[in-house]
Order: structure tokens, then sequence, then C-alpha cells
DNA sequence: GGAATTTGATAACGCGCGTTACTTGGAACG
DNA sequence: CGTTCCAAGTAACGCGCGTTATCAAATTCC
């Protein structure tokens, strides 16, 4: 037999599905009539009596709308595209949750396709673009772009075409309006916390002084100790890669430098993995935690702080919150509304465990 | 101004977009010598020059063909459901990845809802269904169904319209092709491990002993053990809530249950939280690991396994390739083919880390 | 009681594209 | 030279639905 002869028998099975027409024709009514009641339009004249003949035929015929052809006709598709590295790496997967949360509500889908502007020249280059063009072609009304740290990015031309909305990251040469976290404030936070448990002497295990997140939190325990009639004391502050080894190691350093008396009585360590580390580090020493030193964390990463034992207090970074401004923020301007602000600052929330 | 008198600008300004159409104009060659080239079909006859100018006039008019408009005529939309709680607890997000990943080296979109299979009584009973419906009305050939955990699942009646896969959890009630973690395997291979180092006295610290997991994982350890002519100890095994103090409160039974010279050497944790407990206890003891106690703990959840200290030596949860497998399944009933098995295992790799 | 208005509904067009059937000019053939 | 055949391309229909114009009957108004 020639393939020809012998068509797919699943895809030739697949039966057509209900349309509007024969709702219509079940309903004794025109096609006409029947979109008038699905998509109730406040000024079409439909009596009560064809109007629930209509809506017994789709309970009838289990009638679905093709939300295809609806996008085409009516020229509107529902669709936000979101690309992101997220998908590559996890890291901050409730900007996901957020943002689709948020969608749901809204009744809108989310296309999520996948980023690679962590190694824009690596094997993946162009992936991006690729991706923008694909969800584009999806005719999206707006895109969301998320990254999984706070730092600058370089977004394609092509998301110009349409509204775009940057989540965790901000435009580093235009004006895309974008939601970052408010890092001086979760900074300032922490600090005050410590301070308002007595603790004068604070160590600070750094991160890459020059990103962002460094940037602004060290700014804002700078002000928090202010407040307090107190400086920074720069020998305080220890850098260190941004791992639970680098928190160790930036830790024994800190806790060895100095005779008891003289030695910090808390440490704020920038994120939660290094936080970690300086929990074995402290541990070695003999000393407890929050009794001989008090920690304090920055991040949140649930399965890290929650699980420390004692479950480490921290600060964290509001990953669903912004994913759902992002959305709640394209909605705006898709709408043609104005927008509040072009950088839409997002609180960190001090989270209360044991460590302090 | 009355609101009817001044529609929305910037809806208002949005072009149209260039159409086929347009591209034909053009080109000066009809609409259908575009879509024939567009969609390079082998027995169509264009000569090689216009089919160039068609192309020149893409790339000059900047062309985007409308993804929507050609599923409605095509009858095909190249999108693929995927229902998933892990956009509602993102535990397992790797499937997410390795899904979207396939989907995408197979030019198919994954379209993202989120469910709620967890509490099902809850407040959001019905969101699943809901989901699922909305996914049908944009027409996906086929449904991906994911759990966070392994599990057996009730999937809605409405997802039989079309070709439904299940990942990380298989089918309490029907036929639906299933693909999940080999459980029976990873535990045996764990135990090999341990075996291999020396370790004939191995502690099992247990997770609630009725879930699919415990079940496999168990099994496997004992097979493991049968191979090297051990028999599983029943007071060697402890359950625990899936925690770290779940994980400490069990090491510290079955550490302190024995004199030193009968103490097990090893501890095989059912997951990696449950080993981070575990750590808390042996170090409070003051063993070291791997040298007085090795562990060894199962999941492989990279912020806890990778940044313990020392680092965590553990069986994988193949979630990406779970995810992969899922659409490449899925592919494979879309077009009408055969699919290998009605559950597919996928192989829990270890990953030798330096706890052992 | 005829004109104007309202009520209830429909015919018909277009959204952007895939696809089938058909047309045309020229080359090959007998 | 008439017929056949093929390369090259096009007209036209339909996918499922939103929307605008239009229409007939029922009601109101003067």
């Amino acid at each position: 037999m020639a393939k020809s002869t012998t068509p797919n028998k699943a895809a030739a099975v697949r039966q057509r599905g209900v349309t509007m027409n024969d709702v219509a024709k079940h309903a004794g009514v025109s096609r006409t009539a029947v979109s008038f009641v699905l998509s109730n339009r406040e000024n079409a004249s439909i009596s009560e009596e064809t109007r629930t003949r209509i809506n017994d035929a789709v309970q009838a015929l289990g009638y679905r709308p093709n939300a295809g052809a609806r996008a085409l006709a009516s020229q509107r598709s529902d669709w936000y595209g979101l690309v992101t590295e997220i998908v590559t790496a996890p890291f901050a997967v409730d900007i996901i949750k957020g943002a689709q949360d948020q969608a749901w509500l809204d009744r809108r889908f989310l296309l999520i396709a996948p980023s690679d502007q962590a190694d824009a020249v690596g094997p993946n280059k162009g992936l991006e673009d690729a991706a923008i063009e694909k969800l584009l072609e999806q005719r999206v009304e707006g895109l969301l772009y998320a990254a999984t740290f706070h730092r600058g990015v370089h977004v394609p031309q092509s998301a110009n075409e349409v509204p775009t909305v940057l989540i965790n990251c901000f435009d580093a040469d235009g004006k895309l309006p974008s939601i970052v976290p408010d890092e001086r404030a979760g900074g300032r936070v922490a600090v005050e916390r410590l301070l308002q448990a007595g603790h004068t002497r604070i160590g600070i295990i750094n991160l890459d002084p020059v990103i962002p997140a460094a940037v602004g939190r060290l700014e804002g325990a700078r002000e928090a100790l202010a407040v307090a009639g107190l400086e920074l004391d720069p020998e305080l502050v220890v850098s260190g890669y941004a791992t639970a080894d680098g928190g160790y190691e930036a830790a024994c350093r800190i806790l060895d430098r100095y005779p008891q008396q003289d030695r910090p009585t808390a440490l704020f360590c920038l994120n939660d993995r290094m936080a970690m580390g300086a929990y074995d580090a402290i541990k070695e020493r003999g000393l407890t935690i929050p009794g001989d030193i008090a920690v304090i964390g920055f991040d949140n990463q649930e399965l890290i702080a929650a699980y420390l034992r004692p479950k480490l207090t921290t600060v964290a970074l509001p990953f669903q919150k912004m994913g759902a401004l992002g959305v709640q923020t394209l909605a705006a301007l898709t709408a043609g509304q104005p927008i509040i602000a072009d950088q839409q600052l997002v609180d960190c929330p001090l989270l209360e465990r044991s460590s302090v």
C-alpha cells in the first residue's frame, strides 16, 4: 500500500468539534444570536426565551469556544509572553508563579519562553531573539522579561513592538518600565532588627560589591546604623563568593580576627547560602545561634532558611509580588493607561524565624 | 467629553501588522504563492526567481506569520497544555524546564495552567477543571499533567478529549500513560554505593511508609542488601516527618539506640531535607561525615545537597528528563504512533559528592 | 390610522492563512 | 501543425468567530 492511501488514522478520526453554527442550528437561531449571547453584549436585543434556548444548546452540545478563532476575529489575544532565564535556572521561579496567578485572575494566558541572557555569548546566543520572535508570532499583547537576579539587562529590539515590562531587572540602555526589589529598604530592615535585639557590633558578609543587590543592601545597612548613631566599620565588612563555602570562609575570617570581647555579636549575611556557611563556622567554634552570635540572611531561599537549625531569620525577596505586579503593570500598559512609575520598588519583608 | 467619543488612543493607533497579502503585493505575486514559499511545500512549482523575490519581500516588510490564523486554517495548533501544581509549589520546577526545553526543540509551545490537586477540597476546588477547560479552548493538541511528588492522581474527565500524559504521578483510576521515577532502582543504587564503601550496618531514615517514594526506595534498599547476602533489619529503619527536623529527630533516635560498636556506620536518608537534619545530629555528637558516619540522601535538592558541608552524595530525581520524556511521549501520541509502555520508569542517577 | 420608533433577530463581510481546483503559456511529441 | 503535457502560478473556498448593517414585526406616538 502506498503511503498516501493510508492517512494517519488518529488524525483522520479526530472529530471537528462543535462550533457556533452547530449551537445555532440546535437552538434554531442564527449564529449571530449565539455570538451575542455568549459574549453577552449589553446592547444586544435578544429575548430571554431564546437566550435560554441558546444556553441550553451550548450545554447540550458541550460547546467550547475556539480561542484562536476568537482572537483572529477580535484582533485581541488575551496572551502575554514571559521571557525568562528562570526556566533555565529556577532560582527565582516564584516570579513565574506570581505572574501566572495574576494572569489567571485577569483571565489571560502566559506564554513562557526560554531566555539565556545569562550566557548571551554562549552556544545559545540568539535563543532569546528567537523566543521573542515566536511570542510575537503568537500575537502576545505584551511582554514580561524576568531575570534570576537583580541586574541591568539589554532587551532585544523586537521587544519594542509591544508593551514590555521588566521584572527583577532594569533596562540598561532604554526606558522600559521595571519592577525591582527595594534592596536598600531590605538592608535597612535587616540591620534595624539586629539593632533592636541589642547588637551594635555587626559583621557584614558581603556579596560581590558591584552588583545592585550588594550596593543596595549595604547602603540600607549604613542608613540603619546612621539612624542609631553608629557608623559602618569597613573592617567588619568582608566579601566572599555567594555560596555556602564562601560564607563559611568569610565568617571564619571575621570571627577569628578579633579577641572575644571585640568580636561581632551578629552577622548580616547578604544571602542565605552564605548564611548557611556562616552557621557552620559559628557552630565549629562552639558558639551558639542566636545566643552567642545572631545571624540574619537575605533572599529567603525556603529550602535553606526554613530548614537550617535554628531556622534562619532573613529578608525575603518578593518574587511572587514582583511577578504579579509585572502582569498588572502590563495590563495597564496594554489598556493604554499611564503607569505609576518607570521603576517600581517592591518591599522586602523581614521574616522572623529563630536566628536572631 | 463623553467616554465614547474618545476611544483609547493606544489601541486605535496600533497598526495592523503586515500580512501575507502585503507581502504578495510587494512581490507582485499572489498570496497563494507566498503561502507556498513560506511553508515550503515540496510539490509546489515556484520558480527560483519568484521564490527569492518573495523572500526578499518578507525581509523588506518584516513580515511575521500569524500563528493563530495559521492554526485556524490548518486545524493544528502546535500547542501542548501543561497542568501542574508545580506553579503553586515549585518543588519540582525542573519538570517545567525539561518539558519546556523539549517543546522548544520540537517547535511547540507549552501553555502552562495552574492546578491544585493537592488541596482538591480546599478553596480552589474546581480551579483544575477550569484550567483544563481553558487549555482545551486554546485547542491544545495534548495535555501534560504533572505532580510535585510521586503519587496517584485523579485526572478530570475533560482531559480525555485529547491525548494526555502524566508526569511524576500515575492515573489512580484509568489507563493514562505516565512517566515516573524508578524509585526502586534509586534505592538500590544508594545502598549499593554504601555497601561498596564497606558499610554493612546501614540505618535508614524513612518517609511516611505508605507513599510510593518510600515503598519503592525501601524495596530497592532491600534488594541491594539481599544481593550482598544481608537482610534489612527492621530496627534500623526509622520513620519521621519529611523535614530537616524530622530527619534530625530520627537520626538522634537511631544513633543513640546502640552502643558505639553496634551503631550504624552509614545513614540512608530517603530525602535530602531529612539528611540535612541528620547532619546536625551527627555533628552534634562529635562525629564526622563521612569518616564516622556516611550519609546518602535522595532527591538532589540542589540548594541543600550542593551546599551542605560536606556536600551531600545523593540520588537525583530526574525531573528534567521526566518533563522532556513527557513531551516526547505526547508528541508520539498526537502523531498517532504507539507508545513504548503505559508506565515509563526513568532512572534516578547517583550523584557522588563528599558524604560517603 | 398612518408614521415613527423599538424589539428581536439575521445576512454578510472580514480576520490571516492553508489548501484545492483551475488556468495559462510554452515545450515536447507524433 | 494539432495534441499532450508540464511548469508556474492563481482564484476561490473555508477555518470559527466578531461585528456591522439591515430587516421584519411589534409597539408607540401624534
